[in-house]
DNA sequence: AATGAATGAGATTTCATTCAT
DNA sequence: AATGAATGAAATCTCATTCAT
């Protein structure tokens, strides 16, 4: 059926892998979309450069994933899983955190997914409208949040656990952005400060001193 | 014809109109401009769609903005203006305010952009090492806020009160996205908690009760 | 979708087609774009005509050069070559061959590039100061030549031999420019004439009768 | 019937000539054509640039010539009239010149017309199917030279008259050609070889040593 | 006469996606 | 599976020229 005629294999190193597992190739492929949209942004991220980042084909990518939607899916999804790990971790000792503790656990949920979460944050950002599971993934990391917090302090309301959760979903993003900053220097106090604000609210919130 | 890339107009910045007829159209371009990337994001806008929402037909839209970039500027300079104005009122008043008072003023500055600020947070998101534009607006706000603060509570290092203005504009930025939310539901409660946690901090940090 | 002029493809050179389908399509855009550019100029040449006259769509014009000026070095380096080989085959031979002989090599090798040297002309004529290749052609040929004078004639002075060069390489471009004439009658005298005058100043030179 | 309503006249100073007397005008937009063309070529200068060296508006450009067409005949023409007068300058006393003398003064005719020739390279080396005024000006001038050379040289035939003249014509634009030569080190022993070359040929051509 | 705004066709370039081998 | 060529709509930008004031 098929021949190799039209591509003669000259200059085929024995030792090079010809056929990467499937599986390799497609983390190679997330890596680079990774990468790609984490420096330009989901929409000025093109599909040749991924390719090209991971030493792959444009063909080879469109057979992994059939558009740009599935690949920021894909991205997604994976951080989701990273990300709700995480969550459950702190889930697991909630009710054994101090508010400080559970302030900086929660924080660092973000901040310690480190090359990619600068992914996440240029995912998140981009226009939502197109996809479905950008909102999900919102959505989920608010409930784990809400559910977390409701674990640590019984007596919150639900409706107020939510509000509350919702915003310390977008400081955990303002880590993050925080310490990205684009350019020169790193601003060294402002993540500080930024933490000192979550714990002075959490433990407001949970009638703590 | 022929065009010549080598000679781009690039570093031309937006052109000022002469006549009533031009500055009508100025203003209905950068109208419409602010429009669509308010709801399509600085990348997704496209120069045509502006062109065409302002009435107006591609070549005019360039007489006046060489290119997308300086279109940006323009809003940017536009809203920081207009965000310049509102910070100064707040400093003009700052010593006799509460500190519930100055949390709120502060968040309200880009909360009260109202049809706009949608389109600046979509310009301050969008990609910034292409514009240096972008990267003045902010660090002169943060000038701003610390400014006010130091003015509030005299008695903070200086270090410190740049880190906090830092934050301080983070939360107004969270707080407009908080109200835009892309999608359904218009989250209520969340934007109250955000203003709560702003008095919180500042009245910690002013070491008030 | 989103174009991103910050991240031009000006550097990027002409691609190297891989395949069978590639080399052919390559060859047959190089051949449009050296008819198109040889009719109207560089500057009027259209990118969409090329792409039209070799039944390529314009997408695969850019698939293979990134850019007009990239088109241009192509050809200006395809021709580069043939002159290289030609101005090597009167190397060969310089110091066996007679002024006169010597004079009409010379002449000939822009000369004898039939179709194609309206096309060198044109893109030597267009502003340079844009295209690095096109100074290293001259830079180049002007070598050539000094290298094939001064075999043939090994008191001449370095100094001298450059200059005598630049004048010949002048000559050559002014005989192909008088063949092509734009429009009309062709004359026939002047070549004659221009050849003899070349043929005087190198027997002057060479000094010999 | 035109009121100034619109453009009224704050700051408008005493002694600056608010209009400048048509010739003024339309000599600065003249020598304004020449440099921008020098420096871009013909093609890819713009009546917009033309017009702003000027220091004149785009419409007023527009109301002296009435595209970029007639704007380079008007350069070619007057270029022309220059040219005219210096060929008859030799004219007079074309027979009491030596060969040497003569050959110089035909060189210099280009050449010494010394910012505005780089001008008339460009134009004559533009495209010429779009305009009759630049071939006619090629014309003229080998007519000139060809006049010239017969007084001189009552001898030589008709036929070759003109094709020494066409040759001659052609150095001269080379002359200037090797003057201008885009970027740096100005070669200036290149020109003193050009003008050794025509003296040989116009003495050989005359049957002088 | 002058000004500057308007026009709009057309140029270059980009890029997600499909297809043939 | 993989490769790389093909597609073509759409985006950005240019510029000669016209027009209204």
């Amino acid at each position: 059926m098929s021949s190799n005629k039209s591509r003669p294999n000259r200059q085929r190193s024995a030792l090079e892998p010809q056929r990467r597992r499937g599986k390799d190739r497609v983390a190679a492929l997330m890596e680079a979309a990774a990468g790609v949209i984490a420096e330009r942004g989901f929409e000025s991220a093109t599909m040749a450069e991924i390719a090209a980042r991971a030493g792959a084909q444009i063909g080879s990518l469109y057979r992994f994933f059939p558009n740009k939607e599935a690949l920021a899916d894909a991205l997604i999804y994976r951080y989701g899983e990273i990300v709700r790990e995480a969550f459950e971790k702190i889930e697991a000792r909630a009710s054994a955190l101090s508010v400080h503790d559970l302030a900086d656990a929660l924080l660092n949920v973000l901040f310690e997914l480190h090359g990619e979460s600068q992914t996440m944050v240029a995912l998140l950002e981009a226009r939502s409208e197109w996809s479905v599971k950008r909102n999900e993934f919102r959505r989920a990391a608010v409930q784990y949040i809400a559910r977390i917090l409701t674990l640590r302090a019984p007596h919150l309301r639900p409706d107020t656990v939510e509000d509350v959760a919702v915003v310390l979903l977008h400081t955990m993003k303002t880590l993050k952005a925080l310490t990205i900053q684009q350019g020169v220097a790193i601003n060294t106090g402002a993540p500080a400060e930024l933490r000192e604000m979550t714990r002075l609210y959490l433990a407001s919130k949970f009638g703590e001193k």
